[in-house]
DNA sequence: CGCCAACTTGATCACGTTCAAAATCTGTGG
DNA sequence: CCACAGATTTTGAACGTGATCAAGTTGGCG
């Protein structure tokens, strides 16, 4: 199988946040990944801790029947693992293309043993990371499919600020919906609706924001 | 408005798990709550961080239209907001007449920062409420109503271990509702289904499990 | 005993799914 | 550069799970 040249338009180029934190920067080793390639699998021996540097990676539960659930997009600057457990739960693929730094585990921990400001830092990636799914949990199990994919949408604007309203998402419709609880369709019918009420725009495959305050408006059903 | 005699049919009375870490144990103060009284409001500054003593209490997240997510249960030796972030996202209210230990957040960070052992159990105790979170997050974008309920039943007969197969649920059914993402009619119809079927059984408004295998099943949708 | 809240059951409805097909995009080779 | 092939996205029609609306039933507590 051949190499995929480094899709860079579908990278994001906005200046990467700061290293989580000084003396944990030198421990971090460079990784590549192809597009839907594995990073590590469910049940794995959870060695290493990384940090997105461009691409997006997704964290995947996959049911014994097919079902799939995307738990989380990883995007530049975000940070998978630091919760230290000893083993994934879920599995991690790159969505596209994706660099990571990986940092090993056991060093990690040893450094929050000696630095507080680590162990401060990783509690609070982790908390932050609760919190990112507890508001998940609500979107799921109380918003219809119109407020959750306008929720999204808003979500990934934040995350990326992307230049202006053009939205860079890397993942498929398929993503979004096992994201999201819906099905690939009822994806693209909202999406579509949204289109025709000039919500957003859709060109060339790229969607754009182009009423965000009616945008927001729909994530919370207030239209 | 008169106190509740306390419901001890409706308390866990099973040993309570140990204190997270003895230098944390002097400083919590015993508190008291009646039935549906709120433990702090979503947007309080996070002041203290909590654990079960006895009774039970929900993390609540209420939309503005009146929909409701009841994001998380809290049992006797669970643990409420060391995740120490500065504001609490959610509301939290006693299930039933419920006895919490206190302590205050800002104590209990600076013990996190002279001992490193405190960090690293905080740091656990997030890591453990995340994967929950993430768990709830598979069942409630890709599971069906019936794998749902047996999920939770599940669940709570590994978390209570009651004595044999009694369940001892505290919550109402409106508060399971809330928490599968469902409505109370499609809760009890699927328990009355698992009760046809000779699953669980439920007498006195108590439910047991009969068949806990068969309810694993049902869990998996492998029936 | 009688009241009110919680639970249960039934009938109908709607949102999102499923199945199916067409349109568009992507990449590859001539 | 265009043509073709496979994958992804979009649209359409029928269906089904769980919601909604409505009426009983049970249980706790005065």
């Amino acid at each position: 199988m051949q190499l995929h040249h480094l899709a860079t338009a579908r990278t994001f180029p906005s200046p990467l946040p700061a290293a989580p934190s000084d003396p944990l920067e030198p421990l971090g080793v460079v990784q590549s990944f192809r597009r839907d390639q594995e990073i590590y699998a469910e049940g794995e021996p959870a060695n290493y801790c990384y940090r997105v540097i461009t691409g997006a990676v997704r964290l995947v539960k996959l049911l014994e029947d097919g079902r799939r659930q995307v738990i989380e997009f990883l995007l530049p600057g975000d940070h998978i693992g630091f919760d230290l457990l000893p083993e994934h739960e879920f599995s991690a693929e790159a969505v596209t293309d994706t660099t990571l730094k990986s940092y090993s585990r056991r060093r990690v921990e040893q450094l929050a043993e000696q630095n507080s400001g680590v162990a401060r830092w990783l509690r609070d990636q982790t908390a932050r990371d609760l919190r990112r799914a507890q508001t998940r949990i609500v979107s799921l199990g109380r918003k219809s499919a119109a407020e959750r994919i306008a929720g999204f949408l808003v979500e990934m604007a934040e995350r990326t600020r992307g230049m202006g309203n053009a939205l860079n998402l890397p993942m498929a419709r398929t993503d979004i919906a096992d994201h999201l609880g819906l099905t690939v369709e009822t994806v693209c019918r909202t999406l579509s609706r949204l289109k025709q009420t000039n919500t957003i725009a859709i060109a060339g495959g790229k969607i754009s924001i182009s009423n965000r305050h009616q945008l927001e408006l729909v994530s919370r059903e207030l239209h």
